[in-house]
DNA sequence: GCGGTGACGGTCG
DNA sequence: CCGACCGCCACCG
């Protein structure tokens, strides 16, 4: 029963898991899923994103998707994203896509 | 209550 | 490496 697994919880604990994201490092959907404990729902992680005000302390630009490109579209703030990330040292290559096997986020 | 849509991911060809 | 398909779940009209 130790499972309070409510909306407003699953929100809470993905902001959580975003804030931990050292500066200079990207975490993809499904690894803040996993370390939210939605598993596998790296969906319902960018809603949970999408619904972040941009008021608040949370670093959503720090999390992309499992290609290490920024998802959003150019309606959006997806070169906002990128700009934050290289003024953070996070660096991309020309075809828009973050090296993973570098910038990738390793929690323990 | 229903159906379509989406800041995704993994698998298949 | 890339495109297509499916699954999973929350939000919106």
């Amino acid at each position: 029963m130790p499972s309070p697994s409510t909306k407003s919880s699953n929100y809470q604990r993905i902001y959580a898991v975003v804030r931990r994201i050292p500066r200079g490092k990207v975490a993809t959907y499904g690894q803040v899923a996993e370390l939210a404990g939605l598993g596998g729902h790296a969906r319902q992680v960018g809603y949970a994103l999408h619904a972040t005000p941009e008021n608040v302390d949370i670093p959503w630009h720090r999390v992309v998707n499992a290609k290490g490109e920024i998802s959003l579209g150019v309606h959006r703030g997806k070169s906002e994203q990128q700009r934050l990330l290289e003024a953070e040292g996070v660096t991309f290559n020309e075809q828009g896509r973050i090296s993973l096997r570098t910038h990738r986020w390793q929690p323990r």
